[in-house]
RNA sequence: GCCGCUGUGGCGAAACAGGCAGACGCAAGGGACUUAAAAUCCCUCGGUGGCAACACCGUACCGGUUCGAUCCCGGUCAGCGGCACCA
């Protein structure tokens, strides 16, 4: 019988559709595993090969897992909230709801296409009501526990999504999603207090198994520095406040800087204390100006006005110093004001160079620092100029100094972060709406719960608007109720959640995906958290990740969650690429379509290729060629299952070939090497084709070709009367297991090295005892002749066990 | 600029923990079967020299440690990823 793989795929998907082999439950006596992998956006473009490459690897891992008697639960679902169906519904004219639903069909019947292993009966979509509802709910928690506020201040304004993004979603200065540039515009903006969480975010990660690249990143992000606030005095009485890592240059300190918008700048100038307002004001509003690219890219070239009338006063000196204000001091980081220390900060030694400040060295070990910055904080540095600091390491002189200024009430030790509060709003339509009314009288108030899910109103128009306002805006019959706390008229917030709302969470939901009382049952929660296998993209690490371990850690604070942490385990795949080693897009034409593939060489070929393409973690390129090679090797499974011969007991020959291949798949799958595991099916193939092989012997390679291969097993399974005896594949708890002492041969080739070059081989006796060895090796021709050839005298010879000899001649 | 990762045949890649470099597959070449093609099966396949036995070279480059280095150490180059005026 020909290997039909059409009308095999077919028919197990539709039997396992029914009888459902994958569905978990929760409780029982089976220890738990739970596998995640992202949930995709539904697209127009439908599943792209490069979903394929983590869902196959993933169901591989959870199938293996429920042959190991584990009961898994590995979900789906569908994050369906987000701008390419809005766009794609206004340039169409047709509803997003109905654009989602109809990417959900065929993304589903595509991931089913390749068997999947998912339990069905808990997909989730996040433009559900049911399922939004609970994204709201967790909204109002975080503003109960004053973790959301409403707050005006410049954000980043996308001009073609013509929406406000995240820092997270701003890469270069350009929008992550459409490339557009990115500006900074005054709005009133829902923010949630991710700061709060900066250093449990970091602290907490040391216990996870993330790989390295992950935890790194997710450090780097959040960019902790220690140093300490300072106070400086203004010659105009006024208090600045400045953070720096360096408190003990805090002698060189011979300027200040202030940001544009810094408050003090801003009083300054209304009360009249700057005799050059204009030029103030005219580099105020140039850097205003100024989009977040051009901030960037103008960084080789420092500007600045120095403030005219207005002097700070070095606390420890009493120095006075002038103050700048300059756009290479952020606004957004510390306290918005530094003090300058140019002999050893290379930004401001390049602005003292342009200003023409002082440079005065404070830390002594560097180079004249009239010509370069000497910014070395480890033990090389000695403190000069500095009082009671000199003679001090920089690393002494931290705390020395840090003390000081406690005690004299001018400054105390601090910790700063790079990461910022999230940035909640989204002026566009497709999102969950914010279930928040503002009253004139009492101002902001939730909904109450009784009244979520809050929905999302059906509008004549989806276009983002111009002024910068939600489309939800016009919908003045929506838009005015009533105010919760005093029944007088309100107004409901028209912004929408970002997409990484619903995203936040959703591993929660898959636990009890139906309940309407809760986001899920404390049962449920209890028995399944954490995930204990995550898989993603790199792409996610500070977005999707990180804010996901923010709304985790809160819900645990409020008592909804058992776990601190929602992932015990976070591995990553790299990209698939186009044929020519190309990124896959439409443009250059190389993208490829994994229905063609399945049609054209089935499911299990599919899967077993893109498990085949080489180290998971690197990116690989798609090639229709290799496809080939993954279907001639389940071609040959085939025609060996049906030619082999009838006997139960495993061929001697085949025997320690068994067992090898049985632990190599074994411990490959569990670190993600589906690579090596393939290869080794295949050399047992191999094995099989020149020994022969028995019905036995197919049974194991079936066991472990399964989680790859599973129509194709399943059908030979059935053929060969396994099914029969034990079930179907799918419903197989007896993962193969390997003996050790059968993986090992009676006899070993050893290689014979003469000085440390590979000069012969031997066949020896496995675990022969070195005497032996040497004994057997010497007296090889190899041995001889060299010794011959050379002239000289053995004077060592080193085994290694079971794998070489070297005899040393001289 | 800073941090991290990577560099192995024509290609995708293997190599436990310092021990026969290139498993497995793709492509290519040769052969069998076939009227022919596809499919399948067998053989070759890092480079140079040699009929061969074999010898020499070879894991980005230069050097070191070692009986022995793709692996460890020092330096250089190239590529990828992240951060990037964060005081």
């Amino acid at each position: 019988m020909k290997y039909d793989f059409t009308a095999i795929e077919k028919k197990w998907q539709a039997k396992w559709m029914e009888t459902k082999p994958f569905a978990a439950v929760t409780g029982g006596e089976k220890p738990k595993f739970y596998a995640l992998i992202e949930f995709p956006y539904p697209s127009g473009q439908g599943l792209h090969v490069g979903h394929a490459r983590p869902y196959t690897a993933m169901d591989v891992v959870a199938r293996k897992k429920r042959m190991e008697g584990y009961n898994v639960l590995f979900p789906m679902g569908y994050d369906a909230f987000g701008l390419p169906t809005e766009n794609y519904a206004i340039k169409n004219h047709i509803h997003p709801a109905k654009v989602t639903h109809d990417n959900i069909l065929n993304f589903r019947s595509q991931l089913q296409m390749l068997s999947y292993s998912f339990d069905w009966d808990r997909e989730i979509n996040t433009t559900e009501p049911s399922y939004y509802k609970w994204t709201q709910w967790i909204f109002l928690q975080l503003w109960k526990h004053g973790l959301a506020y409403k707050t005006t201040m410049p954000v980043n304004w996308c001009t073609s999504c013509k929406c406000v993004l995240a820092n997270e979603e701003v890469v270069d200065g350009v929008c992550e999603r459409c490339g557009a540039p990115v500006v900074r515009k005054e709005k009133s903006q829902w923010m949630l207090r991710i700061t709060k969480y900066a250093q449990r975010l970091i602290d907490d990660l040391d216990d996870l198994d993330f790989i390295e690249r992950v935890k790194t990143q997710q450090k780097n992000w959040i960019g902790r520095s220690t140093g300490a606030e300072v106070t400086f005095k203004a010659t105009t009485g006024d208090d600045i406040v400045v953070f720096t890592t360096r408190p003990d240059t805090l002698f060189g300190a011979t300027y200040m800087v202030l940001s544009p918008e810094h408050e003090l700048v801003k009083n300054w100038l209304e009360s009249g204390k700057l005799h050059n307002a204009d030029d103030v004001k005219a580099y105020q509003a140039a850097a205003a100006s100024k989009s977040d690219l051009e901030r960037t890219e103008l960084n080789k070239e420092k500007t600045g006005v120095c403030l005219d009338g207005v002097k700070g006063i070095n606390p420890v000196n009493g120095k006075e110093i002038p103050i700048f204000i300059s756009d290479y001091v952020l606004a957004t980081y510390g306290t918005g004001a530094i003090m300058a220390v140019p002999a050893h900060d290379d930004r401001d030694w390049e602005f003292a160079k342009k200003f023409g400040c002082e440079i005065i060295e404070v830390v002594s070990g560097g180079e004249d620092v009239q010509k370069a910055a000497f910014t070395a904080k480890d033990e090389t540095g000695i403190l000069v100029n500095s009082e009671f600091l000199n003679g001090l390491t920089v690393k002494d002189a931290i705390p020395v100094i840090t003390k000081w200024l406690e005690e004299k009430g001018i400054g105390e030790a601090k910790v700063n972060y790079k990461l910022r509060d999230w940035v909640f709003s989204r002026q566009r339509y497709w999102g969950e709406p914010i279930p928040m009314v503002y009253c004139e009288k009492c101002g902001w108030q939730p909904l109450s719960e009784d009244q979520l899910p809050l929905l999302l109103p059906d509008v004549e128009s989806y276009e983002p608007t111009d002024d910068g306002e939600s489309p939800l805006s016009k919908m003045t019959d929506w838009v005015n109720t009533t105010c919760p706390c005093c029944g007088g008229p309100a107004k409901r917030e028209t912004d929408t959640m970002p997409q990484w709302a619903g995203s936040s969470w959703y591993f929660l939901r898959y636990m009890d995906p139906h309940n309407d009382k809760a986001l899920a049952s404390k049962e449920a929660l209890e028995y399944w958290s954490p995930v204990d296998w995550y898989n993603g993209g790199m792409e996610h690490t500070t977005l999707h990740l990180l804010y996901s371990r923010f709304w985790h850690k809160f819900l645990y604070d409020i008592g909804v969650v058992p776990t601190k942490e929602p992932y015990k385990k976070r591995t990553s795949h790299g990209m698939i690429l186009g044929e020519g080693g190309e990124k896959m897009s439409k443009s250059r034409g190389n993208v490829v379509n994994p229905n063609d593939v399945v049609e054209q060489y089935g499911a299990d070929t599919m899967r077993t290729y893109i498990m085949f393409i080489g180290d998971f973690e690197k990116a690989a390129a798609w090639s229709n060629e290799a496809v080939k090679g993954s279907k001639r090797f389940l071609d040959r499974v085939w025609n060996l299952a049906e030619s082999c011969s009838d006997s139960d007991a495993i061929t001697p020959a085949n025997e320690s070939a068994i067992h090898k291949t049985i632990k190599k798949v074994t411990v490959d799958i569990d670190d993600l090497k589906m690579n090596t595991a393939i290869a080794a099916m295949m050399t047992l193939v191999n094995t099989f084709s020149a020994n022969g092989c028995s019905k036995g012997d197919i049974r194991a390679l079936l066991l472990l070709l399964s989680p790859f291969a599973p129509h194709m097993v399943e059908e030979l399974w059935e053929m060969k009367g396994f099914a029969a005896e034990t079930g179907k594949m799918a419903c197989q708890t007896d993962w193969p297991q390997y003996d050790e002492s059968k993986t090992v041969d009676a006899t070993v080739e050893m290689a014979i090295q003469i000085n440390g070059k590979l000069r012969g081989t031997m066949h020896a006796a496995t675990d022969l005892d070195n005497d032996a060895v040497i004994a057997q090796a010497h007296a090889t021709e190899v041995v001889q002749r060299n010794l011959e050839k050379l002239g000289g005298k053995i004077v060592k010879t080193i085994v290694v066990k079971n794998k070489l000899v070297n005899v040393i001649i001289k």
